[in-house]
DNA sequence: ACCGTCC
DNA sequence: TCGTCTGGCACAAGACGGT
DNA sequence: TGTGCCCGACGAC
């Protein structure tokens, strides 16, 4: 997932896009996640000494749960609501990039049999973590007792979450994925949860900042995108990042960048346009992805069901009740705190007026100052 | 900031 | 020679709480 | 799975 180098070519061309700043600055917000590619992360992080996951007397795993629940109270106490959207179905582009993926899986499969030392067989066996319908199933209803909203996506999870985040439903999609910004999601928040306890700030890429920086239309945008490599569909051998921001820039789309190379001017012999290549169906994808209408969606966050909450975690799963049981405070302390929340409909509309602009732009400022007094309030207690 | 533990 | 792409490799991916 | 780093290959200048 994610496109390649894409985040390299924002960092130098366009660095004021991406805003870095302290998790306390989001206090009030409101978040969608992208849950599948968590979860994943969780099952392949969450682990013990031997390598083994997290599990209950009967041997399911519970890791996914564990990081869960915990990142969750962790967003919550920072005054942040997360919604969580589940991946549906891939489209059908994505299959070549999946079988890819399921042969390289028998490739590691062997790999795994072949191991000798426990160190190999813990290194193929992480590579081997996929998220299964039951993990899915189990972290809907974990959510679902914790009063959390999630959404199950028609297909793409980051494409949802854009669309969230573009009727204002919420304030920005996180995910360190940056295909999210092909969906034009108007903010992107990465090292939105490890932010407090490690180094890296939280980064809030502005898209519209960046297609203004860049100086490209959003179809150009998702053109360079695919020409970067993207899940999709191939991109032009011998093209690499460099090349690929000057040919959007200098033709503009990638029919012309094609019909550029086969007419021969280019004098250039090594770029090879892959055949078949579906690059209008991927453009597609991106440009006008099947989401629900955010309009149509609305998103509560509930008090948790703290009985069934203690009896499916604690009973079933095996957490420690006194742990749970101040989550449960943790979530209801949190949900009251927030009353109202900030309002995220701010962005809704798109296309923006000089006004617009001139605003968003002293409120960046004053965010800025802000934030900065801010960190020297902290600094100073410490 | 480390490091063992969570389940 | 410089710039750019490629392919090889290693490495790490969570959160909590006590010290 | 992706990301950065180092490397050699290969055109461009």
């Amino acid at each position: 997932m994610g496109i390649k180098g894409l985040n390299a070519i924002i960092s130098e061309h366009v660095p004021s896009a991406i805003r870095k700043s302290d998790i306390k600055s989001f206090f009030g917000r409101k978040v969608a996640i992208d849950a599948s590619m968590s979860l994943y992360q969780f099952l392949i992080a969450v682990r013990q000494q031997d390598g083994g996951q997290l599990t209950n007397e009967a041997g399911e795993t519970t890791s996914h749960l564990m990081g869960m629940f915990y990142r969750t109270l962790r967003m919550i106490d920072n005054g942040i609501k997360p919604c969580y959207v589940f991946d549906g179905k891939p489209p059908d582009l994505k299959s070549h990039e999946l079988t890819k993926r399921s042969s390289r899986r028998v490739e590691t499969e062997k790999k795994l049999a072949e191991a000798t030392t426990e160190l190999e067989k813990m290194k193929q066996e992480r590579r081997l973590v996929k998220v299964s319908k039951e993990h899915n199933e189990e972290a809907q209803k974990l959510l679902g007792l914790m009063g959390i909203p999630y959404i199950i996506a028609p297909t793409e999870a980051e494409a949802q979450c854009a669309e969230l985040a573009k009727k204002g439903k919420v304030y920005a999609a996180a995910s360190e994925d940056m295909d999210t910004l092909c969906y034009r999601t108007p903010f992107l928040l990465r090292h939105l949860t490890f932010s407090e306890t490690k180094k890296e700030p939280i980064h809030e890429i502005d898209t519209e900042l960046v297609l203004r920086g860049l100086d490209l239309t959003i179809e150009q945008f998702v053109d360079l995108c695919i020409m970067l490599g993207c899940d999709y569909c191939e991109s032009i051998r011998g093209v690499g990042p460099v090349t690929a921001l000057k040919l959007i820039k200098t033709h503009g789309s990638i029919e012309k960048i094609v019909e550029f190379i086969e007419s021969g001017e280019s004098n250039n012999t090594k770029w090879k346009i892959p055949e078949d290549w579906p690059y209008k169906q991927a453009r597609m994808l991106f440009l006008d992805p099947e989401v629900i209408d955010g309009n149509e969606i609305n998103l509560k966050w509930s008090p948790p069901k703290e009985k069934e909450l203690i009896e499916y975690l604690c009973d079933d799963k095996k957490f420690s009740e006194e742990r749970v049981k101040s989550g449960i405070s943790r979530l209801k302390k949190g949900l009251k705190s927030g009353i109202q929340g900030r309002l995220d409909g701010f962005f809704q509309v798109v296309p923006k007026t000089k006004e617009q602009l001139a605003a968003a732009a002293k409120r960046a400022q004053e965010n800025k100052k802000l934030n900065k007094n801010k960190n020297k309030v902290t600094k100073g207690r410490r």
